[in-house]
DNA sequence: CTTTTTGTGATTAAACGAGTTACTTTTCAA
DNA sequence: TTGAAAAGTAACTCGTTTAATCACAAAAAG
């Protein structure tokens, strides 16, 4: 799906510009233009093989879009801005574009939303996975404890802990190897750590988290299947919410009894 | 093209969700459950006015998008991620997406673009000006003359100038009114102001820069003929850089013209 | 056990975009 | 000046995508 930016510039520029919106004809043709610098119909045509005739309009698309300016002569001449300028010209408009998206979703969201009390909820996908850890990261009142593999322990994640941390929430870690405790020390002075509950398995390990006893999620890695080790896609998580929410229930009684034969309070 | 996010926010969030590559009735499905928090089919259906047998479908887009989670049950259930989650969802997507485009075109880029002697380009639309505009107060080198109106001269373009005037640059500003000149003054200490030129006609004004004398542009706003008094695609600009380049050599001697006349070195 | 709901799959129809071709205008060289 | 090549415009074809409809099996509900 996505090329390498380094290894094919072309065809990882062509592939973003038209996620961006643009036609084939157009993306082609300003990765051609960019790497000509200035050039005519006919020299896009030759290095982009969009059909010469066809140029024109890529270029008028373009020429819209603010990207490639135009020289009135005979032939035309065609101007492309510099890749700097051409980022950042995307990020402006995407960043005003999410910032409509915020506004417009924030407007017509419901006040409170429910609190799901029946029923487990299934995530797939390592990012989504993430966001939703995240999520509950975010919402800890009292008390979060997560357990995990570490290579899902990412920056981000630490940083949000550290922010729970901060606004007095009880950190409980566990599943990390000795090396990397000792970092979160010194990031998250706060933090408790507790040796795995079990033999945390390499193969398909994943996450378990518990948040104020009343939110909990569990994930694993599926590699091996038709997924890619690497693949981001290979993770898949169920989570609950609500006291009496099964999913809940179970892991709120592995802890409690795990935890507190740990360190009693 | 887009619709004011707090006046319509559903079809707000829909053309920016079509925008980000959702399908239409992904981007509806979403919105409905956006507003409903949690519901099957059937609800979703209904409000979003999607038939009901290719919810599902719409479904699965966004579960894969990691913008929706679904509950196992029957009647299924499914629970949209909030406002705000799902906007951060998109920027960093996005903006992983403008890096990899960044160091795509960065790298087919030629070593040194050639400056332009002959002929003039032209650049329509006014965000796209602008970025010009910005690019050549980032090349100025010794000395710099804008002349505008004062609705053209926009906060970013204040805080380029700043900078261009902290690395040395003469800045030359003209066309503003006395208020503004006295902000200018305190933002950027080195400015030093002209009167305009010649009468600036509020109606169909613009602007009229030059870099280091080899770059020029000039721009008109074209309200009236076609487009809305503030719609953003109603400035059209040409520019021409070089040393012997006809547009260059015209402003050059105009501005040397004025500008001497008034302030005598 | 019948009757709605729910979910899946296949099918149709319209829209869009890539690619091709035909044709007019301009440029340049003989 | 004129003929050939190149530049520019415009129409059309074909294939893919996607919205929308329909038919049908499985599952709940009464």
């Amino acid at each position: 799906m996505s090329s390498d930016p380094v290894e094919d510039p072309q065809t990882a520029a062509i592939e973003q510009l038209e996620q961006f919106g643009l036609s084939a004809y157009a993306a082609r043709t300003f990765v051609a233009l960019s790497s000509l610098g200035t050039g005519t119909a006919r020299d896009v045509s030759q290095v982009s093989e969009v059909p010469r005739t066809r140029v024109y309009d890529a270029i008028d698309e373009l020429h819209e879009r603010g990207l490639v300016d135009i020289l009135q002569s005979s032939p035309k001449q065609f101007w492309a801005i510099s890749a700097e300028t051409a980022s950042r010209t995307f990020e402006h408009e995407l960043q005003h574009r999410t910032e409509l998206l915020r506004t417009a979703l924030g407007e017509l969201e419901p006040a409170e939303r429910r609190t799901e009390q029946r029923g487990v909820w299934t995530v797939d996908g390592q990012t989504a996975v993430t966001e939703r850890v995240l999520d509950f990261f975010a919402s800890a009142e009292e008390e979060l404890v997560y357990m995990t593999v570490e290579e899902l322990l990412t920056e981000d994640l630490i940083e949000e802990l550290g922010e729970a941390a901060d606004r007095g929430v009880s950190i409980k870690l566990g599943g990390v190897s000795a090396e990397v405790q000792e970092r979160i020390q010194d990031e998250i002075p706060g933090a408790t750590m507790f040796e795995s509950l079990w033999v945390w398995s390499d193969t398909s390990a994943g996450r378990l988290m518990m948040v104020d006893g009343r939110k909990t999620l569990v994930s694993a890695l599926v590699n091996g299947v038709d997924a890619g080790p690497s693949d981001p896609r290979s993770e898949t998580a169920i989570w609950g919410e609500g006291d009496t929410n099964s999913l809940v229930v179970v892991l709120r009684a592995i802890f409690t009894w795990r935890l507190d034969a740990e360190e009693p309070t």
